[in-house]
DNA sequence: TGAGTCATGTAATTCGTTACATGATTAA
DNA sequence: TTAATCATGTAACGAATTACATGACTCA
C-alpha cells in the first residue's frame, strides 16, 4: 500500500469486527471511535472501493428487487487483515488536536471576560452530555460484548474518553470561577 | 467576511500582541497555541496577504539592502481588531480530535499486548517531556509577561495543557498495568 | 403523510501539510 | 566553514467535509 491512507486502515478494523456495509461502517465510526477519530461516509464509501481494489476486502451484494439499488455487504480478506496488524505495529503518530475555544480564549484579551464564561459554559454542558455518552456506552459495551475479545481495548479507549473528560470539567470550573473574579 | 477562515483569525490574535513578520507569526504559533491549534507556513503567509487585501492588517517593509527579499511587518487594523472581536463572540466550533494512539488500541485485538504496550510507553515519555515544555513554559510565561493584559489567557490555557497531560499520563500508566496483567 | 432512518455514491470545495526554490545572517 | 536559524513564497498533493442526487423502508 502507497500511502498511509488511515481511512482505509479504520474501515479495515471496522471490518474485523463484522462483515458491514459501508452505511454500517460509518455508523459504527459514529458511535465509537469518532470521539478520537471520526471519518464521513464521503470518504468511507471510496476507501471501500479502493479495498476491494487492493483484495484487502470483498464486496458481496446482498441483491434485493429489481431496480433497487444493492446493499454491499464487504467483508475482511486475510491479506487484508496482515496489512491491519502491520499497521498496527507501525510507529504511531503524532495526535492532531483543533480546539478553538482554546484558541478563542488565548486570545481572550480582545473581549469580555464574560463571552469567555458564555464560552466556557456551553463548552461544560456539552461535556457533561458526553459523560453521559461515556457512561451509557460503557454499560451497553459490557453487557452486549461480553465475552468479545474485542471488549477489553473498547473499554481502554473509552476510559481515556471518560478520565479527559472528567478533567476538563474540572478546568471548565475553574476557569469560570476565575473569570469572574477578573469582573469584581 | 465570507468564510470563517479561521487562520486568518489566528494571523489577527497573533498581531494584538505586537506587529510581527509572517516567519515569527510562525514562531509564535509553534510556542504557543500549536499544543491546541496549529497552523503551518504555508497557510499563514497567504493568510497575511489576504489580511492586508481586506484591511484587516498593513504591511511595512522594513527594506534590507539591494536585492534582499524585504522583511514584511504586518500590523493589525482597527477594522482588523474589530473582526477579531465579533469573531471571538461567535460560537465556538467542535473541537477536532485526531489521536491515532486510541485507533490503534481500539483495534487492539488484532495485534499483540506487547505491540500496544510498547506504543503506550513511547505515549509516555512523549506526554513527559511535553509536561516539562509547558511547566517551562509557565515560568518564562510569568516572568517575561508579569503586566501583560494576555498573561491570564495565556496561563488559563496552558493549565488546560497542563491539567490534560497530567491525566493522560495516569491513564497511560494504568492501561499499560492492565494490558501487562493481560500477558500474564 | 411526513419524519426519520437506511443506503450508495459523486462533485465541489476547503483545509492543511510538505516540499521546493531562494538566499541572508549568525553563532559555534 | 558549516549548521542553524531567519525569511518569503508557491506548487503539489492529500485529507476531509459538505452538499447534492437518488430512492426505499418504517413507524407514528
Amino acid at each position: 500500500m502507497k500511502k498511509c491512507n488511515r481511512t482505509l486502515y479504520t474501515v479495515l478494523g471496522m471490518l474485523t469486527i463484522k462483515p458491514m456495509s459501508g452505511y454500517e461502517i460509518a455508523k459504527a465510526v459514529r458511535n465509537s471511535t469518532s470521539f478520537f477519530w471520526s471519518e464521513s461516509e464521503g470518504q468511507i464509501y471510496p476507501a471501500l472501493k479502493e479495498c476491494v481494489k487492493l483484495s484487502l476486502a470483498t464486496c458481496q451484494e446482498a441483491s434485493q428487487t429489481e431496480n433497487t439499488r444493492a446493499k454491499k455487504i464487504y467483508k475482511i480478506t486475510p491479506q487484508g487483515k496482515k496489512e491491519l496488524t502491520a499497521w498496527l505495529s507501525e510507529k504511531v503518530q503524532p495526535a492532531l488536536v483543533r480546539n478553538e475555544l482554546l484558541l478563542k480564549l488565548f486570545f481572550g484579551k480582545n473581549t469580555n471576560p464574560k463571552e469567555c464564561i458564555h464560552h466556557l459554559i456551553q463548552y461544560e454542558k456539552e461535556n457533561q452530555s458526553l459523560l453521559k455518552i461515556y457512561k451509557n456506552l460503557e454499560l451497553s459495551l459490557k453487557s452486549e460484548y461480553k465475552d468479545s475479545p474485542h471488549l477489553i481495548y473498547w473499554l481502554i479507549t473509552l476510559d481515556f474518553g471518560i478520565k479527559i473528560t472528567h478533567t476538563e470539567l474540572k478546568w471548565t470550573r475553574e476557569t469560570i470561577t476565575l473569570l469572574e473574579k477578573q469582573l469584581a
